[in-house]
DNA sequence: GTCTATACTGAGATAGAC
DNA sequence: GTCTATCTCAGTATAGAC
């Protein structure tokens, strides 16, 4: 099982036991969310959401329907928790703003998952269900930085093209170390220099045990 | 078949007959291209592709080995043709230049499936060999645009960012109309207010008879 | 609330003919 | 150079017990 959801269990109820369905589907999302961030949304098999949330495949499918409704619930999840964060960022003074706004973005890839699903759902606007969402997300996030924190027509396309670069060097995996790819972290650092300490580490892995 | 694909065929052999092998890779690429962007990798089935090139499940696999080298072959295209665009945008005053380059790019999204790719390789770094490749094109088109088209480091961030952008714009179909969604062109028309025209038409559609 | 067993399907890949 | 037939496996989903 994986550390997060174990973690939820714990605090929820006695190892191995029967857990409420809430907790039980919030535990399922977490993982969901680590998973599908790791291997994209065709890529990712509900039986290794299973297995780290630490269930049965069959009770993943009984809880939520079916693969594409979970998906669906994690990226809704991850666009709501997205949105809190920028929402908290904004209070106080006006010239700190932009950073505030950017460091909670970057804070999210503490969340196992966060960041790549909402990159892939950015990537998915041609399927019917998950474009909506998708597109209502990502709306959702504009709308806040333009009306809510104020920013400009420009200064919002300048924050979100940021945002999107953020997601292109975490997806290429330029923060990690490639000793003999030529160019590969060199691009990081022109890009964000004082990004790759932070971003060490916090990515999610393709070849995890799930 | 897919008009492209006939297209080639058309003009390489009598319709139904044989090809060289040259020819028929590049005809299985550009449908391979056009289904990989409206699908995904993991989306994308071996059969579709070969249906949109006109020919059988096996040949495509008998060509290019495995699914996987494929797509490798897909993307290294994809990367090599926007570094050429890239170049030949570069010529020409100074001024005008970033302009150029950014119409380069959009012009892409003429040939089905090009900028997809690009945009979904950038979300594949976690994938062994895939990875490898995109990273090394990613890295080549940043240092044509620093090097060659002597951008400054920040000129360089801004103009990918922008890239990166317009990839969830076209990702997220918000050039589409979706009449009872709210907000959803919205963000288009203030992202890039004259772009909402030039890309009507011009997105791949997952539900495509392929 | 949760599991085991299993049915069903779709997709990648192989064999071998023409 | 290209096809048809087919093997094989993985993955979603269902049935039904506890």
């Amino acid at each position: 099982m994986s550390p997060e959801a174990a973690e939820i269990l714990e605090s929820a109820a006695p190892a191995g036991g029967r857990m409420s369905a809430a907790d039980r589907r919030e535990q399922i999302l977490i993982a969901a969310t680590a998973v599908f961030g790791a291997k994209t949304y065709v890529g990712t098999t509900t039986d290794e959401v299973a297995r780290a949330a630490g269930v049965s495949q069959p009770y993943v499918v009984r809880l939520f329907g079916t693969k594409e409704k979970l998906y669906i619930e994690v990226v809704q999840r991850a666009y709501d928790r997205l949105l809190d964060a920028f929402r908290a960022s904004i209070p106080g003074p006006a010239e700190g703003r932009e950073k505030r706004l950017g460091a909670a973005y970057t804070g999210l890839l503490a969340e196992r998952g966060m960041l790549p699903v909402i990159a892939g759902s950015t990537a998915m606007g041609g399927e019917a269900e998950i474009g909506r969402v998708a597109r209502a997300g990502f709306s959702a996030l504009w709308q806040c930085i333009r009306t809510e924190a104020g920013f400009s027509a420009e200064e919002t396309r300048t924050f979100f093209a940021i945002g999107m670069l953020i997601n292109a060097v975490v997806g290429l995996r330029l923060t990690g170390d490639y000793g003999s790819e030529v160019n590969a972290t060199e691009v990081l650092d022109e890009c964000f220099p004082d990004a790759v300490e932070k971003f060490r580490g916090l990515l999610p892995t393709v070849d995890e045990p799930w």
